[in-house]
DNA sequence: TTTGCTGCAAATCCTTTGCAGAGGT
DNA sequence: ACCTCTGCAAAGGATTTGCAGCAAA
């Protein structure tokens, strides 16, 4: 029960999937955009959106930041997890905050200076888990 | 040196951050548009969206999802963690990924199902510690 | 009285979508 | 040939901004 039964292997999807395989800089859609663009000069930012969902959808790349795009807002300023539902993107806090400090250590081999984490804990809320909908149950989330 | 070092405790900021306290479903700026319009059914949603801005700047609440809203592609498809740079917003992998099953364990007091986990490093990427640039050191950044 | 803040509306930014024609398989 | 995909352009949703008057301090 895939998205996108019969894909097709167009020269433009094909193009932007070897460029983002090249680069590790994690670009944003407009930046795909102008490296395609110095292979294809004709393509349209439309096309590189539509086939970035697709492939991120079929597993081929990684879409990062979070499935809501949507800022929240949080009452409640004192340091704490939150936890979100795959399926309504309702948010909640989570009970308490994990300590990482082994894996901040761990991952200090970068040579970047770490200031800091953000956990996001992804569930179903029990809402949506009493209903009959079936949802993805797929992580990461493409939306 | 803040951002706004005279602020002022106005009505609609003061209603703004009351509502907020109350609630603990972490409401969208749309969202807070509508439950403090019932108190000041004049505001506008540009106050609020100046309000929750400069709130989270001074510390009162938090804001949610990513300081960058822009969407980033990674050609990499296998599971790893990113860091993203506070001052800059440029992302990149970190080596490893942490384990944390214990936590997982603990965070399942929520009655959410836990599916999975998004954990993100923040940190200083070499070329903004090199410059000149002394950025807010603030986290989490509010863009 | 000063100057930060407001409501309003237009602008901006990123992303999605409708359409008719092009092009994989 | 079929039917997905494309370029284009317009629409969409969330957020920001310019402005003239208002109101905390």
């Amino acid at each position: 029960m895939q998205k996108h039964p019969n894909l097709r292997m167009t020269r433009q999807r094909r193009v932007i999937l070897e460029e983002l395989r090249k680069v590790n800089t994690h670009p944003s859609a407009d930046e795909v955009y102008e490296i395609v663009r110095k292979r294809l000069p004709r393509i349209s930012l439309g096309t590189v959106y539509r086939n970035l969902e697709i492939l991120s959808e079929s597993g081929d790349i990684q879409k990062l930041e979070p499935g809501c795009s949507l800022k929240r807002f949080d009452g409640n300023p004192s340091e704490h997890c939150h936890i979100r539902c795959i399926r309504c993107d309702r948010i909640a806090d989570a009970p308490m905050a994990p300590d990482l400090e082994i894996d901040l250590k761990r991952v200090n081999s970068t040579d970047f200076e770490i200031i800091g984490h953000r956990l996001e804990f992804i569930g179903v809320c029990p809402e949506c888990s009493d209903s009959s909908n079936p949802g993805t149950g797929q992580y990461p989330p493409n939306d």
